[in-house]
DNA sequence: CTGAAAGCGCTTACAG
DNA sequence: CTGAAAGCGCTTACAG
């Protein structure tokens, strides 16, 4: 493969001139830049970032260590994420953690040898010492969705407090008292705050949230399954399960389904996360719906501030609440389009 | 931070006996390993693999350029992709193609500077030069799920055709005659090939493909809604849609719903692409399963074959009918759990 | 088993 | 505006 030595030949150059012809700097004669990039096009010369980022001790990339892929959510942060960090100039990595502690180290280990500029986390496991000492030392890094509390890196995440809030004013207008939820890893900050928004809720309607209406989830459909069984088997079972998050409703759906359930007649559902799919499940979920493009956006703002030298911010936004009908009597009539399949 | 030579001088070694003992390599006396070992604890050493990578002129890293994360078919891949190449000892860069040939080439050019070990693709376009002179030049490459044909390079993919075979059938027993397409991009190989493969099974039931049965989309989601749209708008719509991609499902359910139309009653859909959601929607969805893992983990196999000097082997997989309820007409009756909500 | 030294492909301060 | 040369942090052939 040709490199810059080849160029500076075929151009009558040194490798200095074509160096500074590539990377635009000022003080290149317009005649050897011509001639430089004629001869990148003849030998199809192609950088080698390897050896630049050596040189330059930057690799003009990020890496994202999010906790899994296949959920909707953070496959479209993860998208979003790039987005923004491409029209910065930076490349992005991404590490699947899968929620497994081992495997975040893994992404995160791989990540910092290869010298990512900065690193973005929605930690799968708080308590990581590889983690915590990354965040001390130098690598700049910010939190985004989940954080690690006392640690001093910026966050950039969404409150589902008041969306909380408003879910349960939901469920209890209709008339729901035996509410429970599938929570995430206590190991996690959305784990842990999401429960606890919905007991706080609950509290302010003087309901009771038992012990046994507490499923331990970890995010994934598999525990969403068991959890709901769990709540299927109880002597009282709930009027309505709250997911954490949308794979667990996927598994809870799956759970509910199996048992030849229907929703919401038979129990009321309730998720974490909007996703597209949620208008046309049956029935269509009320959910939660985050900010997700805004987040991944300020998240690579912060971050890209502190590769830079500028202050990073942290930023919290709201989360909304989507009423639809899988916890019982419809919304508020829709105006229907009076087209009719007249034409058939 | 800590570099190679301060572990040497921790070590009271040479940076050449450090740099052994942390490969492995065989002649270093467990003295000397256990010293460095020590040193580096003792310093938070972590290895640079850029300097590595120049050295040593691999990378132990592919690059998987894939035409959109968003759907859950290539999430999926580029799951199991990652999973299967760490245990084999590469780490994965994604590229996000989002179905555009700029962003495609974007992400190709920027990987081929990573100096990548290898290339894995999935043409979101099939007539880029840049990956057309990629493949003709050194870098090992292989094709996943869509493929250039003429081009001599590994593909590894799923072959639909008995299963679209099987679906028309299917629908031709239903009673349905007025068949329709939302195909994918012409540019495309599995754009063309999952409408080739619906005509002449059509075809083999005496049905015709009237090109305004065609709707031309781009496996984006809002393609499939307004290809959905043009067929509700003729004068005899067609009795049932088939989508060519789980996206394009999605908004042709979205356009179907807008409309107030009920699936199958009005209209019956299908997809090619199987997601879990199917199994939730109203009504279940009809679609064409990819063994998606296996397609990955062969086309890792492959390419780390071609990387290491093996001889790649190109692989087809068939993919399978997955009969729900959407077009129609439930399928044989299901073993009812006898357990009720009695327990309520 | 160990070390001194060359070199991977670039960028950049220094000199002209 | 241009070039010669040093050096980024490693690995590895060569010598001992």
């Amino acid at each position: 493969m040709a490199g810059i030595k080849d160029v500076a030949a075929a151009a009558g150059l040194s490798v200095a001139t074509v160096s500074r012809a590539l990377n635009n700097h000022p003080s290149v004669s317009p005649e050897a830049r011509a001639r430089v990039l004629a001869a990148v096009d003849a030998l199809g010369y192609r950088p080698n970032a390897v050896a630049r980022s050596l040189r330059t001790d930057q690799t003009r990339t990020i890496g994202l260590v999010i906790s899994d892929v296949l959920n909707p959510y953070f496959t479209e942060l993860a998208r979003s994420v790039e987005e923004e960090a491409r029209t910065r100039g930076y490349s992005v990595i991404i590490g699947n953690a899968n929620e497994q502690p081992d495997l975040q180290d893994h992404h995160v280990r791989t990540l910092l040898e290869r010298r990512i500029d900065g690193l973005l986390v929605s930690p799968a496991d708080g308590r990581s010492p590889l983690m915590l000492d990354a965040a001390g030392g130098g690598t700049p890094m910010v939190f985004v969705d989940r954080w690690i509390p006392g640690v001093d890196v910026p966050v950039v995440r969404a409150d589902g407090r008041a969306a909380v809030r408003d879910l349960v004013a939901h469920l209890h207008g209709l008339g729901h008292r035996r509410l429970a939820i599938i929570a995430g890893p206590a190991a996690t900050t959305t784990g842990q705050e999401r429960v606890d928004a919905f007991r706080a809720a609950l509290h302010a309607f003087g309901l009771p949230l038992p012990d046994e209406y507490i499923g331990q989830g970890d995010f994934q459909a598999d525990s969403g399954r068991r959890a709901t069984e769990r709540f299927l088997d109880l002597p009282r079972p709930p009027e309505v399960v709250f997911a954490a998050d949308n794979l667990m409703a996927l598994g809870a759906l799956d759970a509910i389904r199996a048992r030849g359930l229907r929703v919401p007649d038979d129990i009321g559902l309730a998720a974490f996360d909007d996703i597209p799919w949620f208008v046309h499940t049956d029935p269509p979920i009320t959910a939660i719906a985050q900010p997700t493009a805004d987040l991944a956006r300020a998240a690579v703002r912060a971050l890209v501030d502190l590769i830079e030298g500028r202050p990073p911010q942290s930023v919290t936004l709201p989360a909304t609440l989507v009423v639809r009908r899988s916890c019982g009597e419809p919304p508020a009539p829709v105006p229907t389009t009076s087209q009719q399949r007249s034409n058939l």
